[in-house]
RNA sequence: GGCCCCGUAGCUCAGAGGAUAGAGCAACCGCCUCCUAAGCGGUAGGUCAUAGGUUCGACUCCUAUCGGGGCCGCCA
């Protein structure tokens, strides 16, 4: 590398415009994304270029990317500016590349910057630049890798939205880390979020929910409970049954069902939203607002929604087609009323209103999300099971349509969960009402195992979920990998300071990085706001996931190397200068791992057991 | 019959339209007098299901087909 470098330059390279973003900091402008800021470099540099001639003027740098490239050997990113300009520059991509290249070698921060290929170009960065990553991270602390490019967007997550009619399963436990995590991500990037759990407490189940539990309560003044075909057989009721004994007396013994039903159906419900925020809170999440479907009856609000469908003229009376292919036996046309759902990507027009005249299920639903935009939300998530997948169109026609475009929803469905012990498929018993709840897992395995593992698969993927496996302590099992990198940092931190060394002197002394295998740790801890951003865009936590791993493996990786090369180990016995120079690094990963599992709701290892 | 998801190494899976497609497991060969070897390094392993299309460039986007899974089959 140059030996004129200027360090000083190279650390404070933010421009004195840009550094007025990071106000407050004493003058210690870092960058924060390395990414941003040399993307910014280059397309500083397109325009440079068109100023004086060297391209044509007023190039747009929208498709400029800079990232890093799959084989490190190319350098520490690459950028496909000149392969993007070279049609509207009407210049071959070389070409353009090299003049960018020549513009950008004057950039203290970039040591070289070659052509390659068709035309990328390959930039290496000086040291000094991954030194003042590894400050900028401790500098940062947690906060390293937040954004504003959510801009203050409010975003409602909507997820769970289990019925209240028994416990949590495991399919609800993805659903519920999947929401969480996504909403901790956007929060961390910029957007003002919502947690929210839609009560379906409107419907025909909650009915059924109380008849089930009136056997119960029966059942608690010493009667044989009929549990007919079709209530809810499962134990969890029989509590509740009792509860409502405690508090009714036999006031409902014997009595018909008009006189029981509403006060039954509020009761068990009630008890069955206790039971699921308490599933929800053993897993450390915590809703925003529980929203009642009820709340929508009655009160004109389903009404409303369907009136301004209405007026866009998006509701008409009409009969559907009969479906393609064989007619069932006892379908007949019906006239019925019907939203235009078609006009807005789905295959058919929906019903809101049967031809009885009562609203379907989907009435409720648009009137729902009719409330969220009405409260302003400018971005909705819906994350549902795998199952709900023939909702997807009609409800995003539905908020297309409502809010004139202007509200983007974003339906994740989660996949299901296969559980297995030691490679061998759960059975869970056919018995209806036995099925294995959140708590089981919880209790099994815990918050932060079932957390970390719920996040390892994409949500559209199906996941395997091994209650022996996902408590391995090995290289296969993310989460223990993970944790230890973690839990050896600390370790090493602990020891530190027990030998007297004084930490907080590394951050200012700065990182002295020599090894490949420290750059390669440094340049993926510069990748953490990059990630963090694709992550939010996509609306993917389990990316986050998977940064770790690879984060973790490159600090692994680096310890091993202290084996062959004592000089790269973090710790130097009476040697203050020396162990300053290289514990700075392993507390930024310590640092980044903390603020990743943070995302995914996991309280990181300081030891293993 | 319709809709949704998936198809990448023997297995489980990553992969913002970029270069010679990457990890882990399993296999084989190495590394502990040294901060936790619960770890690390290396070798081997591929028609990215198939066929077209879009473009400077496709595992990635579009269409069709095949295969696996799921939901629905009608007042969803």
């Amino acid at each position: 590398m140059p030996g004129g470098l200027d360090t000083h330059a190279a650390i404070r390279w933010r421009t004195a415009a840009k550094a007025g973003e990071n106000q407050g900091n004493q003058g210690k402008a870092e960058p924060m994304n390395l990414f941003a800021d040399i993307r910014d470099a280059v397309a500083d540099s397109i325009e440079a270029l068109g100023r004086d001639g060297g391209l044509p003027a007023g190039l747009d740098p929208g498709n400029v990317t800079v990232e890093p490239p799959r084989d490190s050997a190319h350098g520490d990113m690459a950028t496909n500016a000149a392969m993007v300009l070279a049609r509207p520059a009407g210049m071959k991509p070389r070409d353009i590349a090299e003049k960018l290249a020549q513009r950008l070698a004057g950039d203290a921060r970039i040591a070289s910057a070659e052509v390659a290929g068709p035309g990328f170009l390959n930039l290496r960065l000086a040291p000094e630049v991954w030194a003042g990553v590894v400050r900028t991270v401790l500098e940062r602390g947690a906060d390293y890798g937040r954004s504003d490019m959510g801009r203050g967007q409010r975003v409602n997550v909507e997820f769970v939205s289990a019925n209240p009619t028994g416990p949590l399963h495991v399919g609800h436990t993805r659903g519920a880390v999947f929401g969480d995590a996504l909403a901790s991500l956007m929060r961390f990037t910029g957007h003002e979020v919502t947690r929210e759990y839609y009560i379906n407490d409107g419907g025909a189940q909650v009915d059924v929910l109380a008849r089930s539990v009136y056997e119960r309560y029966r059942e608690a003044h010493g009667r044989v409970p009929e549990i007919a075909e079709g209530l809810y057989p499962g134990d969890y009721l029989v509590a509740v049954g009792q509860a409502l004994k405690d508090k009714v007396g036999d006031a409902f013994l014997d009595r018909d069902e008009e006189v029981w039903l509403d006060e039954v159906r509020a009761f068990a419900t009630e008890a069955m939203m206790e039971t699921i925020r308490a599933d929800l809170a053993s897993l450390g999440v915590r809703m925003d607002v529980f929203f009642s479907e009820k709340s929508l009856y009655g009160t004109g609000a389903i009404e409303a929604a369907i009136e301004a469908l209405r007026e866009k003229g998006l509701i008409y009376e009409g009969g559907l087609e009969p479906p393609r292919g064989k007619t069932p036996e006892d379908w007949e046309p019906r006239e019925q009323t019907l939203f235009k759902s078609t006009e807005f990507g789905d295959d058919v027009d929906r019903p809101v209103k049967k031809s009885d005249g009562s609203w379907t299920y989907f009435a409720p639903d648009i009137a729902y999300h009719y409330n969220k935009i009405e409260r302003g939300f400018d971005v909705l998530v819906d994350v549902l099971g795998a199952d709900h997948g023939g909702y997807v169109k009609r409800m995003k026609a539905a908020v297309a349509a409502l809010s004139n475009g202007r509200v983007p929803l974003d339906i994740k469905l989660t996949q299901l969960v296969k559980l297995y012990r030691d490679g061998v498929p759960f059975k869970m018993s056919k018995r209806a009402g036995n099925f294995v709840t959140l708590r089981d897992v919880v209790e099994r395995v815990g918050a932060d195992v079932t957390r970390f593992v719920m996040l390892t698969r994409k949500n559209d993927a199906p996941l395997d979920f091994d209650f022996a496996r996902v408590l391995e302590q090995s290289r296969d099992n993310p989460v223990f990998y993970v944790q230890y990198a973690h839990a050896r940092i600390c370790s090493v931190l602990r020891k530190a300071e027990a030998a007297g060394f004084d930490l907080t002197a590394a951050a200012d002394s700065g990182p002295g990085l020599e090894d490949e295998a420290e750059f390669a740790l440094a340049r993926k801890l510069a990748e953490w706001p990059r990630l963090v951003e694709i992550a939010a865009r996509s609306h993917e936590p389990h990316r986050v996931a998977f940064y770790l791993y690879d984060l973790a493996s490159a600090f692994h990786s680096l310890w091993n190397r202290g084996n062959e090369k004592p000089e790269l180990r973090f710790l130097h016995e009476g040697d203050a200068a020396a162990t300053a120079a290289k514990i700075a690094l392993p507390q930024a990963v310590a640092v980044v791992i903390s603020a990743g599992l943070a995302i995914l709701g996991v309280t990181p290892a300081t030891e293993m057991r």
